[in-house]
DNA sequence: ACTTTGACGACTG
DNA sequence: GCAGTCGCCAAAG
């Protein structure tokens, strides 16, 4: 499918879907390492910015597996922000300082 | 086409 | 560790 490269989804949202998609269950990415597999190592905003578009997709895309750089959840002080921890240690990731240990469930780790 | 915003990242004081 | 600043990118109005 998709035969051509251009296809109607080639939209940046869809791209950073794909990745987080990909993400390993109990393993995380952080923004800037997602923005670098989508094509644009300097797009960390722009992949925070998807991700929070993401809306109805929420269910097929582990968008809580997505964390800030050092492992820092972008999302503390807010509600999607505890239920993004509870998740991730709901899949077994090690919670360290209210960081997540990259070291242990970094995605290149 | 321009301006503003946003779930970032890294550096400096 | 915290506050402030700059640079980066993409989308919406």
């Amino acid at each position: 499918m998709n035969g051509g490269a251009a296809s109607k989804d080639d939209g940046f949202f869809e791209r950073v879907y794909a990745v987080v998609r990909r993400i390993p269950r109990g393993r995380v990415a952080t923004y800037g390492q997602v923005a670098a597999l989508v094509g644009v190592p300097r797009g960390a905003r722009a992949v925070g910015w998807a991700l929070g578009g993401v809306g109805r997709r929420e269910a097929s895309v582990p968008w809580h597996r997505v964390v800030g750089a050092n492992g820092r959840i972008s999302l503390d002080g807010r509600a999607s922000g505890l239920v993004q921890r509870k998740r991730l240690r709901a899949e077994g990731v090690r919670f360290v300082s209210g960081r997540v240990d990259l070291s242990r469930h970094g995605l290149t780790s």
